[in-house]
DNA sequence: TAATGGTTGATGTC
DNA sequence: GACATCAACCATTA
């Protein structure tokens, strides 16, 4: 209530200690402070209809990922003289109640930009504001605040990374240290009546024993995103040659990303150190790479969506988004399926679908790959049914970068030349010709010769039968034919730009419908009849 | 209005 | 390994 004394730190992402200025601020110039973190059943609780384990809203592997952040945290925590406290529920329900009964004057939590948290935040500030609580909610989880981009911009954010680049300029925080030392957090009030429990394991949570073989190999928190940080930037002559295009995406071994970004989605490292730490390896360098391509010039991709996914309305799908072409993706729930469970027919996307569900994390250009083939490249399914699965799935899934990145790859906003698809067979092939990746992930294929094992359909029998996996029964036949589904796929998407360019980019639900039908009748005149129908023809 | 440049394609030629 | 070609996109800037 408006009496108390104390702050409570609400822990959403930045799950850490260093460069955290809402417990900075929630533990200055006071005595009590409650470090709170609310699960919501929804994201944590186990759900027995997804398609993969996990719960309604995210895989296992990132649950797992977050509650060993929420342990670090804790542990972390103790060693200041506090604790985190941890509540079940609806988070605003939770909040208010908590703000209700505890003694406390001021609210603090990170400034988030997600439309969930938006209307959450909306609802709890309300709140606290007309109970008489200060309320403190710091930019801290990107190193610009999006809206001062978009208002120095006239109001618009800027759609292309390199006018991005040169509004942002330096971030003001830059010259001056970050905070990143905290000596001690005062002591926990009084919890009243509220139900504290430690931060749950998984099987507390309801989830079975999985196999180890399942789990993703990365550990969450923030003393493992400290300790991954300082192995990166150990190498300086690799920080300072970083050029993200040229990493091999089919490196399973050794690495060719740093993997900080699940550390960085759930705010176990700061952006703003990461960036800092970036440019003292740059200072002491003769030379270093430059954005985009640079390792800062990845942190600022980031910062590039986080302003223009905050300007954009509706920015997380086709409809009612101004910046995203209007495209008739088909709705072929059964394409969506063999690509999300792997079984695609190519071994080069198969294996990426498998390492993103045992990992919850492959490199970009994997990401790259899968997403292409699934959407404009090859089976031409919405690229909104492969944002659910790569959200639900991967360990680093941030609402606006995952978004982004689909709108980018699906040709749908930000990159236009659908020209360009990445092959099934030969984009892999060129990283690792030998398959070793493809082997690791898919190891039914494991004995195929490196001339077939791209196109297994392609190896003759006697082949298939010494390497014991027969094509069509033990592993699929290809769903579609590259050539002609590519071929395909850029003349639909050439037609569905010719429209949009014509309408000027307001094309009504009708007017896809329309395309789509064209397109079928097209198909139709030129597939050959099926046999029968062929047979009875000639007669 | 026209010119410019764009994180990461595939293929064939030299 | 570098380059042109493919076909011709877009937002931004001059």
């Amino acid at each position: 209530m408006s009496s108390g004394s104390g702050s409570l730190m609400w822990f959403r992402k930045g799950l850490r200690i260093h460069d955290n200025p809402a417990l900075e601020y929630a533990s200055r110039g006071t005595t009590r402070v409650y470090p709170l973190f609310v699960i919501d059943p929804h994201y944590m609780e186990p759900d027995p209809n997804a398609f993969s384990p996990g719960s309604t809203r995210a895989g296992i592997n990132r649950i797992r990922f977050l509650l060993d952040s929420l342990a670090d945290l804790d542990s972390s925590l103790k060693k200041l003289g506090s604790r985190l406290l941890v509540l079940k529920g609806e988070p605003s329900q939770v909040l208010i109640r908590c703000l209700n009964e505890w003694d406390v004057k001021k609210l603090c939590f990170e400034y988030d930009t997600d439309p969930y948290y938006q209307a959450l935040d909306n609802k709890v500030k309300n709140y606290a504001s007309a109970a008489g609580i200060e309320v403190f909610s710091p930019v801290s989880h990107t190193l610009f605040n999006p809206a001062d981009i978009i208002e120095k911009n006239g109001g618009r954010p800027p759609l292309t990374y390199q006018a991005f680049l040169k509004l942002a300029g330096e971030p003001s925080w830059a010259s001056s240290p970050l905070s990143v030392e905290l000596s001690s957090v005062p002591p926990v009030g009084d919890v009243g009546t509220c139900e504290i429990s430690q931060v749950p394991t998984l099987k507390e949570l309801g989830y079975e024993e999985e196999d180890q073989d399942e789990f993703t190999p990365f550990r969450g928190g923030e003393s493992e995103a400290l300790r991954r940080l300082r192995e990166s930037l150990s190498d300086k002559e690799w920080v300072a040659n970083f050029e993200k295009p040229k990493g091999d995406p089919s490196a399973y071994k050794k690495l060719a990303t740093t993997v900080l970004s699940p550390y960085l989605k759930f705010g176990c490292l700061s952006s703003r150190y990461f960036y800092q730490c970036l440019k003292d390896v740059y200072k002491n360098v003769k030379r270093h790479t430059s954005p985009p391509v640079s390792l800062v010039g990845q942190l600022l991709w980031r910062e590039f969506f986080y302003t223009v996914a905050f300007g954009t309305p509706n920015f997380d799908k086709m409809k009612g988004n101004k910046i995203c072409k209007q495209i008739p993706w088909n709705d072929d729930d059964k394409l969506l399926a063999a690509w999300r469970e792997a079984r695609t027919g190519y071994p080069w996307i198969d294996a990426i679908m498998v390492q993103l569900r045992k990992w919850g994390w492959m490199h970009h250009l994997a990401r790259h790959s899968v997403a292409c083939f699934l959407t404009r490249g090859d089976l031409f399914v919405h690229w909104e049914k492969g944002r659910d699965v790569f959200e639900r799935l991967l360990i680093d899934s941030d609402w606006t970068i995952n978004n982004g990145n689909w709108l980018w790859l699906s040709c749908s906003s930000f990159f236009y030349q659908y020209n360009r698809i990445y092959s099934p067979i030969s984009f892999g092939k060129k990283y690792d010709p030998n398959g070793n990746y493809i082997r690791h992930f898919l190891p039914i294929l494991k004995d195929m010769p490196k001339e077939y094992i791209y196109e297994p359909w392609t190896a003759p029998l006697s082949v298939q039968t010494k390497a014991k996996c027969i094509i069509g029964r033990d592993y699929p036949k290809p769903v579609v034919s590259h050539d002609t589904a590519s071929k395909e796929c850029k003349k639909k998407m050439g037609e569905a730009y010719a429209l949009n360019q014509r309408l000027n980019g307001v094309v009504s639900e009708e007017d896809l419908r329309k395309l789509r039908r064209k397109s079928d009748e097209v198909d139709e005149e030129q597939e050959p009849k099926p046999r029968r129908l062929r047979q009875k023809l000639i007669k």
